[in-house]
DNA sequence: CTTGACGTTGAACTTATGTTCAACGTTAGC
DNA sequence: GCTAACGTTGAACATAAGTTCAACGTCAAG
């Protein structure tokens, strides 16, 4: 299989399939005489495994040190360690999550609890200074690094929001 | 106030502040005939802040965006549309979170019901069609971005998802 | 033989949030 | 006047996961 069919198989792009041989996540890539790249069947189910430990929060570093070169040999131990890992890194998240959400809310309801008859900045003294003297919410389990990335994140034609390159004087 | 005492104030870098300043997120800094930056005391409200909203989810570019020159008026509308979006947003994340630690779940207990009979290469190609069997998990709840920091900088980020161009099948 | 689709490479670019460094200036205390 | 601590700058580096580009090679059809 050449790369053009392999990305469309896998839905992912030529780029990242040369990025991942790159940085040695996928192996099993041979070359024919004319130098292109040529895949066996294995490469698409190596690819969907990648693409799904990405999607449960494995960086791609994680997935090279776990991925077996062979699918029939894992390092069972290695595995069960790194998804408890994640999965406790999940959690920690959702309890940073949760946090973040009621401070939210908080502030929402308090900003909207404006007296009658008080002006807008005497509301903003008001809410700044209950803000403020929130405590520093010690959430001090912190994980490890947990990266989510959705399947398909391609950029083009998004508006995005453009990184102005700093004021110079 | 020189940048120094800010920073042990607030417990930021100085090169933290001189980036928030380049940057063009802390105006509050003016110089001194010598070239020293100074600051007036309120900057140590502003980093506050600005530390809140980074907890919180925002980026630098959006608290920048939000935060008034002056704390007494802020953009009322705007702040409570992104507040109300950011919550939004984590409840996106939530959603995803949640998923994948089921999806973990299931996969760690999958492995180790493996039947005793079983060898484990042939447990692990069970376990691989079971898990390369499951459905997209089509999350379609597409919010913006959300980009959560911790307070000691490590990250969990949703990078937007954008239908890509591709590829009929 | 030409054209278009596909393949190859290495290098540079992207985003966000900073840190680090070298080279240099200022100030306070002794 | 010396030294340590502090200040200044611009540039480069770091991370993760790729994308984009230019310049070039290969292949199949017409």
């Amino acid at each position: 299989m050449k790369i053009g069919e392999l990305a469309r198989q896998t839905g992912l792009t030529t780029s990242k399939l040369r990025f991942y041989e790159r940085i040695g996540l996928l192996k099993t890539v041979d070359r024919r005489s004319n130098g292109y790249r040529t895949y066996p069947p294995q490469a698409e189910l190596i690819l969907g495994l990648i693409t799904m430990a990405q999607r449960a929060g494995f960086t791609l570093d994680e997935i090279r040190t776990l991925l077996p070169a062979d699918l029939k040999h894992w390092d069972h131990d290695a595995l069960m360690n790194a998804l408890t890992r994640k999965i406790a890194d999940i959690e920690a998240l959702q309890a940073r999550l949760a946090q973040s959400k009621t401070h939210l809310l908080r502030l929402v309801t308090d900003i909207q609890a404006r007296p009658d008859d008080m002006d807008c900045a005497a509301n903003a003294h008001r809410v700044l200074t209950n803000v403020l003297m929130e405590p520093p919410e010690n959430l001090d389990v912190t994980p490890d690094d947990v990266r989510l990335l959705d399947s398909t994140d391609r950029r083009l034609s998004v508006s995005r929001r453009r990184s102005k390159k700093a004021v110079s004087p």
